[in-house]
DNA sequence: CGCGTTTGACCAGCGC
DNA sequence: GCGCTGGTCAAACGCG
């Protein structure tokens, strides 16, 4: 793969886009959740990548690098309950390292252990916020796509980058009003959830063009630096400390979805 | 001992 | 028809 540094990337880019828009390949026609999980600077340096999320437990199954990605993408299943068949790829956003893109497949065919009783919680304090953009590449009763009025305030993404991330509260509660709190397969996030829903096509495309400042940048900074090699070795180890949730719990509250609906 | 991660190989869909 | 790429499987290994 080494067309990941060729100067065409957007063609790239957008050949990535079409397989998970259209759900090609042998995925099959189920729905799609995708979360975008901010992480700060330290939170790359931290390792964090796909265990935590919700309160199910997930064992990797498979690692794979992505074309035209820096990062490799993990592949987890749902091991909390052996029939389960919910699934989960988690992947770096090649646009911003610091976002963790995970995309929940299939729906959880078991109960959810409960959140706030469960050991789990200590256990694995999970992510803070997540930003989910539900893809209903099946038929899922499409919910209006009303929360797709995003303040589209990535004006910052770039900026955001830059900042040291955050303070929060503020956000959050901002946040709150972007996004609608929704029951999904990631229903049992430990934190409060940010979902978005809005059109699949959108969803990826906004994701992934997110970034202000182009993936030539985002290329030259990792080729002039051995920072891919960085993130592989973070996706080597992805232990996630409880010091470093707690990291995230101040940090994450920053998130927002970098999403302009065009 | 059980569970989870790692890693290479294999399979299948898609584009050319 | 071929090659590419993504997704999954399964064995080996490590850790608690």
């Amino acid at each position: 793969m080494d067309g990941s540094l060729s100067p065409k990337l957007d063609t790239e880019v957008s050949d990535e886009l079409k397989p998970e828009t259209q759900d090609s390949k042998r995925r099959k026609m189920v729905q799609k959740t995708v979360v975008t999980v901010k992480i700060g600077e330290n939170g790359g340096k931290l390792k964090n990548e796909g265990p935590p999320s919700d309160l199910w437990s997930w064992r990797k199954y498979g690692q794979k690098p992505i074309k035209g990605s820096p990062h490799p993408r993990g592949y987890y299943r749902c091991s909390t309950s052996k029939g389960c068949s919910a699934k989960k790829q988690v992947e770096r956003s090649r646009a911003d390292s610091s976002m963790l893109i995970i995309t929940y497949t299939s729906s959880h065919n078991h109960p959810c252990p409960d959140i706030h009783t469960t050991t789990n919680l200590t256990k694995q304090p999970k992510e803070p916020q997540t930003q989910i953009q539900t893809q209903n590449t099946e038929d899922q009763p499409t919910t209006p796509k009303q929360e797709q009025q995003q303040p589209q305030e990535n004006q910052g993404q770039q900026d955001q980058e830059n900042q040291p991330i955050m303070s929060n509260n503020d956000h959050e509660d901002r946040s709150q009003d972007q996004f609608h709190y929704l029951q999904s397969p990631i229903r049992c996030s430990t934190q409060d959830i940010m979902i978005n829903q809005e059109d699949p096509h959108d969803t990826l495309n906004l994701l992934l063009d997110e970034e202000p400042l182009s993936y030539q940048n985002l290329m030259t900074f990792t080729t002039a630096k051995s920072e891919e090699n960085d993130f592989f070795d973070e996706l080597e180890e992805l232990p996630i400390s409880s010091a470093f949730t707690g990291f995230m719990r101040s940090n994450l509250f920053d998130e927002r979805i970098p999403v302009v609906p065009s």
